[in-house]
DNA sequence: CTTCTGATGCAATCAAGTTGCGTCTGTTCG
DNA sequence: CGAACAGACGCAACTTGATTGCATCAGAAG
């Protein structure tokens, strides 16, 4: 799986990942905080707020770091911003397939967000006189897996 | 528009609003807090946030107050608690026909929310194996009436 | 009018997110 | 390879919307 980057620097095994060659690919600096969220937003197959980024992060990022990692991936593109239900900012990789519209999924009872690939939000809702749109955000409310069944976890705050 | 009440006990020439009514039917107690709050949502045809609510309210009511009537209200289904971009709550009284589905608007700029009742969200997304949905949520994002054309009132912030 | 429950006001507190600034480090250039 | 520079990082202080504890006040019932 190795790319055509001529010699890892790093002593990782899994070293240059796709997410280093997406950095790279922006013309910004590669540096660790950025290869380490990048990952971890990778790994993970679902929005996560800046805690639990923070948390999953191998080495010790600094909390500011990571927000501003954040930010600028999200200024680049490559992750995505999602207001939640709990006032916290939840990010994910910004596929490719999500450019414009796409579909989020919130439990109402553990605030998880996923993203729904597949929902095809053609409408095109009337606006009144003089607004213009720049895009359909949609969200699904309701229960996740874990919360659906068992006794539901609570979100954290 | 004098309402069964049999005598008001407030001075002012507008009472026994419609407002008033509403509060009295949920059986809790009918407070000037209460009154003023809702009051200001009714007249407003948007979304408004504590602030602009508690600037709005004429009596001078603590920040407290008004964080405690909105979150009231919120549980008696009377508003409605929206998620912004901008990381603020934004409240509108709940219209009957926005019950289940109703979409947002939210302006990009100025970060105003405004209710959209004639969007038909029939959308019936699939979510993964063992989510329950419990109602969709539609948010447009672009640019209101008063951002479209002159310079852009930035959020308050 | 009295009583009682629950709403209010005030101050302190919380937490997510932001900013300023000195230091460190990728990257480039010689 | 080593120096130089711009941009990223770490730390601490700060901002601000929202929440909580507690003493007091005020609807509603009797």
């Amino acid at each position: 799986m190795r790319a055509a980057t001529p010699e890892s620097r790093r002593s990782s095994p899994a070293a240059v990942s796709s997410a280093e060659q997406l950095i790279r690919a922006t013309g910004a600096r590669v540096t660790q905080g950025r290869i380490l969220v990048l990952e971890v937003l990778q790994a993970a197959g679902r929005a996560m707020t800046h805690h639990e980024i923070e948390a999953a992060v191998a080495g010790p990022l600094d909390r500011v770091t990571v927000y501003r990692v954040l930010d600028w991936l999200t200024r680049e593109q490559i992750a995505h911003k999602i207001p939640g239900d709990d006032r916290v900012w939840r990010f994910t990789i910004a596929g490719q397939k999500q450019a414009h519209h796409h579909a989020h999924f919130q439990c109402t009872d553990c605030s998880q967000v996923i993203c729904l690939d597949d929902v095809p939000t053609t409408l095109r809702p009337r606006l009144p006189a003089g607004y213009r749109s720049a895009g359909v955000e949609v969200t699904v409310k309701g229960q996740c897996k874990s919360c659906v069944r068992p006794a539901p976890r609570r979100a954290r705050r």
